[in-house]
DNA sequence: CATGAATGAGCGTTCATTCAT
DNA sequence: GATGAATGAACGCTCATTCAT
């Protein structure tokens, strides 16, 4: 049952989100999210408690997709096996530069902003790392294994893409380009894994 | 430059860099750092010209700081040629666990402040880089090769530091085991780069 | 519109315009705006989108009722022709000695506050004028010379109401005299005009 | 005894008119003036007791001016008498144009400021207007009448000229002109007097 | 004679939020 | 379901001024 086609509270979202990428942290206030969607401030209040609990929604928006962008790309690549660990790392940093916006405010968000995050809903962010750490080492390995090497996996796809979309990497280096790279160094980091500490 | 007994631009800039890692960057008010240090909020002005110089001061601060760190591990490993990359990456990762304050104040400014930030200040991240990509390629190769590979290697322990900074990754990877793993995916990361597109 | 039983913005309005005149073009801040009207400072921003929004408001109030006034003088003075250019030439002064913190806020604003003014809002300025110069001269003057006329007229009834209003004249002179005997000068200066740069 | 060259008193209220003219009554900040004189803010207070002491410097110097310039007018004139009258008029509308910064601050001051201005100073005001009354009616007329007939002509003469430095007179109408017209109006102004108010 | 350091007051403005309607 | 009015707090910043040196 739809709710009629005015509902604010996905155009309140969708705003705040369009917001934050393209203006960057400082302008989402609830007035200019307010201006931009047609309604007035207090408007915003009947479908999120306060502001913090509008970025949660983007946070939480954003881990959803997260998922399930690498569980189609996974379950697409169950046929091709000893492959699913490239198509998992394509499919993030894909995901990561496709929606930059909500990359940003997933691992953007500063310690502050951190602490008020009710830490049950980071329980995706595990799920994301398993389904990497499986499709790496198998289902066979341990946990514990599992996890850290899908943490390798993540850190070397992740200080690339943030780097990227802060825009600190120079222009003579193609972003795309890196971000290739970086994948097939987080593989190759999980095949050389067990060997780095017996170097 | 002033000498009174409580000097207090390093004090205004301690406490700028300790608001902006322990509560975030909207925490950094120049009335908050008076309050905290104890001065009024005009005093701020008699030695950062507005707020942005007083960012800016700290990223230079760190990347000088980082810089000589950087040229100390490499000039001491100038002895043991063929490890100084290693040594240069393992320089990085100290640093950054040593100095997170520093680190995060480099890295943690979005693109909204920085591009109010002199660009030609970032020459010295670009030397930060060269160092890098020197000590992995050697001086033979060409600039824009160097700058790749540096771009890489920088990419994976940027990664594993910053989410370990930002207190991403779960307690049951130890901290400075996974940073110890990526200096060595960085190293690889250089080894096999070459590689890695014809693959 | 709002319509809340202390309705703000003419107080804001009013409250304004007695600053500006009693303390000086200094003392008008908008927090001692809001002190003496009994809100806070923000409130203001609710009827005006700036502070220069609320003196432009100001100089527009005040020429709205000069034309107002002109134009019921000079309805009320087309039975008498011959005459008209002293009726309106005292309903301007009227109009400046009943309603003198209008007339002090149209005229003590500065070039630098001036040129932020919206210059399409000065044609009722020239209308004053047109109205003036035609009751001087008549409808079959040129344009140029019924503007350069009125603005002779206006010029000496201007000097002494503005002197009048800044208490510069000796307490020896009576003002409304001198307001009437430079009525009376504005109105020979007219017939005299044409042979000033002859004589 | 001539002071040192870079004495700083006169130095400071040069620069205190040229920003008074050149960017408005609000750029005249006592750091301001400092930074444009090459001393600190502080110095400044060594010369003037506190900054209604400088304007008042200025406008002091500003009526000795005026004095000054209309006395020579007047001298000059002495061997044309009859024209006396026309001489100092037109040497009063010279003075204003040529040093409309100092015209400003002597006549644009707010009821505040001149509130804390020492009326005996005024008395300079008091002798140009004398010298203006006697040029007009010769020193056989009464004090009175000639205060009041000096004051219309003053009124005629400073009307144009406000109105003119504040840029509030269209741009078909030239300033010149219109002063030259005015002078001569403020002129026909004592040759009516005494018929006004008989009429 | 002049300064460097510092301050308290105030500026225009924006913020997230409340609440009666 | 949504608004208009209003607010307290904070923002970055400039001001005139003081005072020990």
């Amino acid at each position: 049952m739809p709710r009629s086609a005015t509902d604010l509270k996905p155009r309140i979202l969708a705003e705040a989100r369009r917001l934050l990428v393209t203006e960057g942290h400082g302008a989402l206030s609830t007035r200019r999210i307010a201006r931009e969607v047609g309604c007035t401030a207090p408007s915003i209040y009947l479908y999120f408690a306060n502001k913090d609990a509008l970025v949660h929604a983007l946070v939480d928006e954003g881990f959803q997709l997260l998922r399930a962008h690498l569980e189609a790309a996974h379950a697409e690549a169950a046929a091709r096996p000893g492959r699913s660990v490239e198509a998992l790392c394509q499919a993030y940093a894909d995901f990561a530069l496709a929606n930059p916006e909500y990359y940003e405010v997933m691992f953007h968000l500063g310690p502050a902003e951190l602490s008020r995050y009710p830490k049950e809903r980071y329980r995706v962010q595990r799920a994301v790392l398993d389904l990497i750490g499986r499709a790496a080492l198998g289902p066979g390995a341990g946990p514990e294994r599992t996890l850290r090497t899908a943490t390798l996996i993540w850190s070397s796809l992740h200080g690339a893409i943030s780097l990227h979309l802060a825009h600190r990497i120079d222009k003579s280096v193609r972003g795309p380009e890196l971000l290739a790279d970086a994948v097939r160094v987080a593989v190759q980091a999980a095949r050389l894994e067990p060997t780095l500490r017996t170097e």
